[in-house]
DNA sequence: CACGGGATCGTCT
DNA sequence: GACGATCCCGTGT
């Protein structure tokens, strides 16, 4: 498998890397243990214009500052107190566009997945959703500002040139309430018909 | 399956 | 002091 190279982060048009992303390998090395999964679901985030984007919302913070490096490292974020999120941040330095990794279909290491989740659990249950993606992989706030496109990271993202499947797109998630003219713009894709995609909203458009 | 509430705390105003 | 780019469990249909 090829690693994938820091120049597919360089993008301008995160939108369409959001969609790139989809089908690729996401894999963790935690302290020696490796666990792997295929990325089915991502939601692009745009710090030009985007009032759903940290970035945008809050400009350049202690917490936000990594989304304004340049593309090809990790934004990890805690969220409600308990989830960790992750993201890929994307674009040049200081245009701070970032994707969110929303859900994963298991291929190295299930097993230690089921255990980080605490749980028998199956399908979208399992990996389908950003917190649960970081819960199966292991990742923390130690995760935060590390490159994807190198294999000694302990966070690195593959590609799979075998990948062949239909890809959706919907408006992203837990926007809805927010004032945001981006609301309703398809900025989150997912493989048509994944068992690990997410549920919210996809019963509405997946058929 | 739909809906609602509680957990829990880092981050920003 | 308020609020999440969430998750899980309980209740009702």
């Amino acid at each position: 498998m090829q690693i994938v190279p820091k120049s597919f982060y360089q993008s301008a048009d995160v939108v369409s890397t959001a969609k790139a992303l989809i089908g690729k390998i996401l894999q963790t090395n935690i302290e020696g243990i490796i666990t792997s999964g295929r990325i089915v679901e991502t939601e692009a985030y745009r710090g030009a214009d985007d009032k759903g984007c940290h970035s945008f919302i809050h400009g350049k913070t202690e917490r936000t500052a990594v989304m304004f490096e340049s593309g090809g490292v990790s934004y990890v974020y805690i969220c409600y107190g308990i989830h960790h999120m992750i993201n890929v941040v994307t674009n040049s330095i200081s245009n701070a566009d970032a994707i969110l990794i929303r859900a994963i279909e298991p291929i190295e290491g299930e097993e230690i997945m089921l255990a980080r989740r605490g749980g028998k659990f199956k399908n979208y249950y399992l990996s389908g959703g950003p917190g649960k993606v970081c819960q199966c992989l292991g990742i923390e706030k130690s995760g935060n500002n590390l490159p994807f496109y190198d294999h000694n990271s302990p966070i690195s993202i593959y590609d799979d040139k075998c990948f062949n499947e239909t890809i959706m797109s919907t408006p992203r998630v837990g926007m809805s309430h927010r004032v945001a003219e981006y609301a309703n713009n398809h900025w989150r894709f997912y493989v048509k018909g994944n068992p690990y995609v997410s549920r919210p909203l996809l019963l509405k458009y997946d058929y």
